[in-house]
DNA sequence: CGCGTCATTGATGTGCATCAAGTGGTGTGG
DNA sequence: CCACACCACTTGATGCACATCAATGACGCG
């Protein structure tokens, strides 16, 4: 299949809000996060994408994008037409069949960060975003216990709704509890248990 | 296409979390809400459906659900077996373009619903969540200003990430300033500017 | 070195949850 | 047809989680 590559460099776009939609983009190295860009209010991150993942999704409905992608390092994607696929899928209709799985795996994805944002305290949210980083990470054979931050607290608070603040408390107490090990943006996870716990534990607490 | 006819009652279950995926579901009548069921945790509604919208989009990932759907009313779907709809693609390309549209749809709106839960406070979440019901009934000729709830307090408040007491508080609040009329389910939107600005007022305030 | 960016930490305020009591509407059985 | 029970909803009093405001500290880069 024809695909177009595509370098960027630290806090380059890949593409804005309103952005004609030419494609899925696939990541092939760097990490991206997605936001939206509401007339009023500030920006709202809505997503940190890592290599082999895909962007672009939500510009299939409208043909255009109603969010913005950035690129939080140095990366590269490959472009992926759509209207390419759509032709070769009598050909390939497992690919079909898995870009259903894509946009399914996504649809399900922020199902979770919605029951995140709707149901737990934010240290609760906190504990589980660490633990989707590092599980997505470790199916890239990272390690399971050392992750490097691609992005700023700001960006984490606006993902888990709460401000940079109370992301830099929350990592003072998981510190305090011997929980992890905290380095800037490198986060050294001693006892993933009790990260685990910090999240399972909430049963009828505060839950909606 | 050879599409399967369902009748529920109200309160009753189209699928279960973890029930086998055989297909999408077309609602011909009656609202459902889809809510998860996390081991831990009580039940979070993750979104309302009505006539005209589809059902069962996050069971295509691993061929299971991974929410519930209920009726909140005696309601009526199409089963539209999802491998047949594959079958049928190279025949009507068409019609799998639709498919992505839908799923990007659901795509585009989760993201918002995202951006509610991590930025707006409980009174602009509320009023969002009117607008967006009563655009949605108008689109399928429905009155603007007239809306009779098909759930109860405790469905919106866990949707809209607060609680039952809160949802009602808020309501109170909307009434003294005249921009609504509410007796129990029915709610008469005597203001549309007013509700609104609710929501929009909400610049830099309280944003992440 | 000095500046800008990012992060931490403290003091105070407030939005919403929590707990609790009471109202109204609906269905059921006597 | 009314009495009772149940459920949905409302409304009040109190407390806590997190935002807000403000100051300081650490790192990197020209």
């Amino acid at each position: 299949m024809i695909t177009v590559r595509r370098k960027l460099k630290r806090y380059e776009t890949l593409f804005h809000n309103g952005d004609d939609f030419t494609g899925l983009y696939a990541i092939r190295s760097g990490f991206f996060k997605t936001s939206t860009a509401p007339e009023f209010g500030r920006e709202q991150v809505t997503g940190f994408q890592m290599p082999g993942e895909v962007l672009g999704l939500d510009g299939i409905l409208n043909d255009h994008h109603t969010c913005n992608a950035v690129a939080l390092q140095d990366a590269e994607v490959c472009s992926l037409p759509l209207d390419r696929i759509a032709e070769l899928s009598p050909l390939v209709k497992r690919l079909q069949r898995h870009v259903h799985k894509i946009m399914s795996r996504e649809i399900v994805q922020e199902q979770d960060v919605m029951l995140m944002l709707g149901s737990m305290r934010s240290d609760e949210r906190l504990a589980a975003f660490l633990i989707n980083l590092v599980g997505r990470l470790h199916a890239r054979g990272f390690s399971r216990s050392e992750v490097i931050l691609p992005m700023i607290r700001e960006d984490i608070g606006s993902y888990l709704g709460m401000k940079l603040e109370t992301v830099s408390r929350i990592f003072a107490r998981l510190i305090e509890r011997g929980v992890v090990e905290v380095n800037q943006r490198h986060i050294h996870i001693l006892d993933p248990v009790a990260l685990n716990q910090s999240v399972s534990q909430f049963k009828g607490v505060h839950a909606n």
